[in-house]
DNA sequence: TTATATTATTAGGTGTGCTTAAATTTAAAT
DNA sequence: ATTTAAATTTAAGCACACCTAATAATATAA
């Protein structure tokens, strides 16, 4: 495999995913944004290769090559996402887009030297799991959707998705960010709005964007 | 402009183009090792686009687009050499492959932080220089080739050719690199090889391998 | 359960970047 | 100056990764 596409395909495949392991092909066309067309094609051609499971009309799974494949990818992509924000000093909303153009690049042999110099990280600057060379992906701690707390309970942020660059950047000049508590100070009814409480300022913040960062349980 | 093969064309180009700024199509073939008919295909699409003049059967040459593209190609490549050898470590004869992966992806923005990083380097760990982002190209000292002294001269090495793998693997094997005193003990008139000393160590070398290393002169 | 909306696939087509083989132009050698 | 060799271009074709439009299958809702 030489190609930049299979690549992206194989590692939106694995981090899209449902919890029986399969995906659908529009899921896949929305997040590389390209017609439904293409994906049933490069498919076929994943499918050819060995990578996936594929039959028409039914759901996709990676088979266990196409798995290896994948975890391969995504473990590039954070760890140079370490290094852009570690290293090169990026801010942590920014290093998704740098680290999607280098993922393809760099040999194993560097990415393997990246990680030791980072001293072997295990979560990207999103809190991410970094799969090692041998496959093996770190646990995540328990954590729960911020929306889902309730009046009162504090939550330490422990991972944020990292699909969307506004959404990133707008949590970011909030104040969010990894290890920072927050304390859900009010929910509304209506439009399941959050008051939150970060670095002791008072936040108004959406469903939506509490659906989409991730906290550790303290009881307060 | 997005594509990878362009990008290697120009800066080809732009590395081996005569000193009247032309290269001949052939050369271009052999360094991307493609054939002679796909440089014509591309040496059209890259005219198209306003990057060359090409007239057919006529010799090749930059327009100030294409030359100020091929100078930013070599820029991101010997930033990201100086990068992997300084930083990460590696060896400066190997550098130059892994380099050439990624001289394609990051964004001129992690170039120009990498570049301050590094302290602005104007020459790569071949000894090749590096353009500024406005474009200009440091100034290399007076050199010659090596092959060029005369017996009981001694050069100081300040640039290598890095244009094939294993001269570079070799000629770091025998203690070669930049900086390094060179003494010429004897040159052979049959073969035109040489007898030299390397950190006091004598070394036989061909004039092909002296052709391609460059140094200042220290009159003995 | 049938109509409708959603999702997926096929058909046909495009630009890119390469290939080999044949034809052409230019350069070199007698 | 003519032949020969080398370099270059044309012709035809292929795999890739995408596209739009049309069709088919599946899921949802009346």
């Amino acid at each position: 495999m030489q190609n930049i596409s299979k690549e992206d395909y194989l590692g939106i495949i694995y981090k899209y995913k449902d919890d029986r392991g399969e995906i659908k092909p529009n899921l896949i066309a929305d997040k590389l944004k390209i017609s439904g067309a293409a994906v049933t094609d490069m498919l076929r051609k994943l499918s050819r290769d060995g990578h996936i499971i594929y039959e028409k009309y039914k759901g996709v799974r990676l088979t266990e090559s196409g798995e290896s494949y994948a975890k391969n990818m995504v473990r590039r992509h954070r760890i140079w996402e370490v290094f852009l924000n570690q290293i090169v000093g990026m801010p942590w909303d920014k290093v998704h887009d740098e680290a999607h153009n280098l993922e393809h690049s760099a040999s194993d042999e560097l990415i393997n030297r990246l990680e030791e110099m980072l001293e072997y990280p295990e979560y990207d600057p999103h809190g991410d799991p970094i799969p090692s060379k041998e496959g093996k992906v770190p646990k995540l701690r328990k954590h729960v959707q911020l929306s889902e707390l309730k009046q009162g309970q504090v939550g330490m942020v422990i991972r944020v998705n990292d699909f969307d660059h506004q959404f990133l950047s707008y949590i970011s000049q909030l104040g969010i960010k990894l290890m920072e508590p927050i304390l859900v100070k009010e929910k509304r009814k209506f439009d399941k709005s959050l008051r939150i409480i970060v670095k002791g300022k008072p936040i108004n913040i959406s469903n939506k964007i509490a659906e989409n960062i991730f906290v550790e349980i303290n009881k307060n």
